[in-house]
DNA sequence: AGCAGTACCTGGTTGC
DNA sequence: TGCAACCAGGTACTGC
């Protein structure tokens, strides 16, 4: 489901709709597993923790605590809501974290494909360590993701610009619409290899990739089937998508039908006439 | 090494 | 109306 843009709205909602710190008073692992295996000490581990912060890495949101990081990974379908921890649980909620304070005191995680996934790491340990997180390439809006990275992580490479672009190596926090999105502003070709992108192809596509995410945040995200964060909410972005998901509807700049191609597996779109 | 394809799941939509 | 096929915002694993 969400990319970066989805991921850092519900990182946002989390962070507006909890006063910080709190104390975990309860951990309902209610399966024992979601994509992989909950770490088999985690609610030893959670259980009294004090939550301090959030943070956000490409699409992971780390929940900072006292004595360590639950790292969590939204997977296609996973969402976070805050409720009373009297309120009845609902299909597909796999995780119930309750904090020590009255009100809407229960932290919900809800997932019905199970893509996402779970990990602890220990406050002696370092993030990048981490299985997953040592995987990440350069924050998209960070300046660690510029014109010149961005050619030197492409110009061996064989494989398409819009499928590198969806590579967490190559840069975090870009799926299937943002990639798409960003090379249709970038006015480049989804299929275009690797090594044949042009420094000032690596020029435009940066610059499209930081104004697609940062005009997407702005918007609370796109919400396509079931995105909400945090705070219940829908984003609205989806109604400035140039290209996504309007496969033989008109290029809003020229007119032309956008085409639908699939590449590994995904579904891109562009316009013909605009991507060269 | 790195690429393409597959697997992991449920549920909504499409087409017969 | 019913049912099967297909598709979905992600990522890790496999086999070539």
């Amino acid at each position: 489901m969400p990319e970066l843009p989805e991921v850092e709205s519900v990182k946002r909602g989390l962070a507006k709709e909890l006063a910080l710190p709190l104390v975990v008073t309860d951990v309902e692992l209610r399966r024992p597993d979601l994509r992989f295996p909950f770490p088999r000490t985690l609610r030893a581990h959670l259980r009294g923790a004090r939550l301090e912060s959030f943070q956000r890495r490409g699409k992971y949101i780390l929940f900072r605590f006292d004595r360590g990081v639950l790292l969590t990974h939204l997977g296609m379908t996973g969402s976070w809501r805050l409720q009373s921890s009297r309120d009845p649980l609902e299909l597909h909620d796999h995780v119930v974290l309750t904090f020590r304070k009255s009100g809407r005191s229960a932290l919900v995680y809800n997932d019905p494909r199970r893509f996402g996934f779970f990990d602890w790491i220990d406050r002696d340990q370092s993030l990048e360590a981490n299985r997953f997180l040592k995987l990440l390439g350069p924050e998209p809006l960070s300046s660690d993701f510029s014109p010149g990275v961005l050619k030197s992580k492409l110009k061996a490479r064989s494989a398409a610009v819009k499928v590198l672009l969806m590579d967490a190596k190559v840069v975090v926090g870009v799926g299937n619409i943002y990639a798409s999105e960003a090379l249709f502003r970038a006015g480049v070709r989804p299929s275009a290899l690797g090594k044949r992108i042009t420094s000032a192809q690596c020029e435009r596509i940066v610059e499209s990739v930081k104004a697609v995410l940062q005009e997407a945040i702005e918007s609370g995200g796109s919400t396509i089937r079931t995105y909400r964060g945090a705070d219940g909410k829908a984003g609205d972005f989806q109604s400035r998508h140039f290209v996504y998901e309007r496969k033989n509807e008109p290029c809003r700049v020229c007119g032309t039908k956008i085409k639908h191609i699939v590449q590994a597996g995904r579904s891109t779109y562009y316009c013909p006439t605009c991507q060269r």
